[in-house]
DNA sequence: GTGGTCTAGACCACA
DNA sequence: GTGGTCTAGACCACA
C-alpha cells in the first residue's frame, strides 16, 4: 500500500516511515510479516535506495522492524510501546501547533474532535 | 512572552510564527498590538534581524500581522479564517500522524482526547 | 476627495500623487484651482507633511502643478502632455504584467477589454 | 530567455518572477519543464543564489513553479487559475493606474487599446 | 547535487 | 526609525 508523493514537501524517507507504521496500525503488515528489500522496493516506487534504506534503518531504531541477516526485514514481534518524556513534550507540542492552526482555520474544538474521531475509525 | 530555542531542530523563523500566534490566541497580543520592530525583537532575542523579518513575512502573508509603512507592524484587526481543501487535507494528515505516533507510544483514544483537552485548558 | 490607506503596500506620497492626478481627469479638480497647502492636507489626512511636500513636488516636477510663491500650490492651466520613448517603454512594460497576471488569473482579452471600458466609464 | 536588467529600479527577485512567467505565458517554457536549479541559474546570469531562491519561491507559492526534493524545479503542469476578490481589486487598481498615465502622457483610449492588441500579438 | 536556513553586513525607500 | 533588497558565505537535510 506503500504510495509517496515526490511533490510533497515532507521528505520521501519520512513517508516511507509513516507509511510503513499506518499499514502496521491498520494491520495490513502483521508483526512477522517481511517487507520488501532496499532494492526490491526501490524498484517497487521508483524511489533512490538510499532514502529506502534511511527509512529501514530509522524504523529499526525504533524498534518498528528488524533485520535478520541474510534472510530480510520484518515486523517486529514484539513491540512494547516506549515513553519518554521527551516524546510526549514533543507529542503535545504537535498537537498545540495544530490546535493553534486549527483555530487559525476557523475550526473549533468540537470541529476538531470530529476530525480525530474519523481518522481513528479507519485504523 | 517570546521565546526562542537555537539547539531545537525547528527552524528559528518558525518558532517565532508560532509563538506569534500563540500568543494571539492565548490573548497576550490583542489586535492592534504593535510588534517589536525587527530591529528591536532582533536585539532582544539576539537573533539575526533577516531571521525575524522572515518570520513577520510569512505572518503577513497569512495576514496575522500588518505592517503599516514607516510605523512598524501589527497584529491584524480583522482576520477571518480561510480554510482551502489543500490545508484542510495538511490539518488531516497532521493529525493522523500524531495519532499514528501516540500509538506507537501506546496512548490511546482517551488518553489523547484528555491532552488535547489540557491544551485547550490552557487557551 | 483624497483618500489615503496606510495599510497598502504602495507608497502613502504614490498614493497621494495618483489621487490628485485621478482628480484632476475626474474634473473634481479644474485647471487653476487651489490645493490645499502641506500643512493643511497632513492635518487633513493625518500624514506627515514630508510625504505630502514630497508628493506635491513630484507633481511640480511632471507639471501637473506649480508652486506661486506666497500664494499657494495651484493645478497647472496649461498642460501638455508629453511622451518620451521612455515612458512609452515603461507603459508598455507596465501593461504587459498586468497581462500576465490577468492571464494568470484566467482573466482572457475580452474579459480585461471590459474592466478597461468599466474604468474609462467613470471618468 | 532570462534576462535580468540591475540597474532597475524593480528588484531582480521581481524581474526573475515575470521573465519566467512571460516565458511560460509565451510556450518557452512548457508544463513539466525543468527551470535550471539555483546555482546554475545565479552563476548564468551571475546574480546571487539567494535573490534566485526567493524568486523561485514565490513563483513556488504562486503554485507557477514545483519543487521537487533533490531532483530539481519545475513548471507546475496542473496550474488552475484562481481569482480571489482582492487580486481582482489589485488588477483594477493597477489598470486605472496606467489609464490614468496614459491620458497624462496623451494617450487616448483608443491608443491604448492598440498597444494592448500589440502585446497580445506577441504572446 | 538540490534546495532550506541562518548570519553578517550594506544600501535604499519611505514616513 | 521602519522595513525591503541584495550580497557573500556557511552549514545542513535530503535524494
Amino acid at each position: 500500500m506503500l504510495k509517496v508523493d515526490s511533490r510533497s514537501s515532507k521528505p520521501i524517507y519520512k513517508q516511507i516511515i509513516e507509511s510503513i507504521k499506518e499499514d502496521i496500525i491498520k494491520g495490513i503488515l502483521k508483526p512477522g510479516d517481511k517487507l520488501p528489500s532496499v532494492r526490491e522496493l526501490s524498484a517497487m516506487i521508483t524511489i533512490n535506495p538510499n532514502t529506502i534504506s534511511k527509512a529501514y534503518k530509522e524504523l529499526e531504531r525504533m524498534k518498528t522492524i528488524e533485520v535478520i541477516r541474510g534472510k530480510g526485514t520484518f515486523v517486529c514481534k514484539d513491540y512494547k510501546p516506549v515513553i519518554t518524556e521527551e516524546k510526549m513534550e514533543n507529542l503535545k507540542e504537535n498537537m498545540k501547533k495544530i490546535i493553534i492552526e486549527a483555530h487559525y482555520m476557523g475550526i473549533n474544538k468540537d470541529k476538531l474532535l470530529n476530525i480525530i474521531e474519523d481518522i481513528y475509525g479507519k485504523f
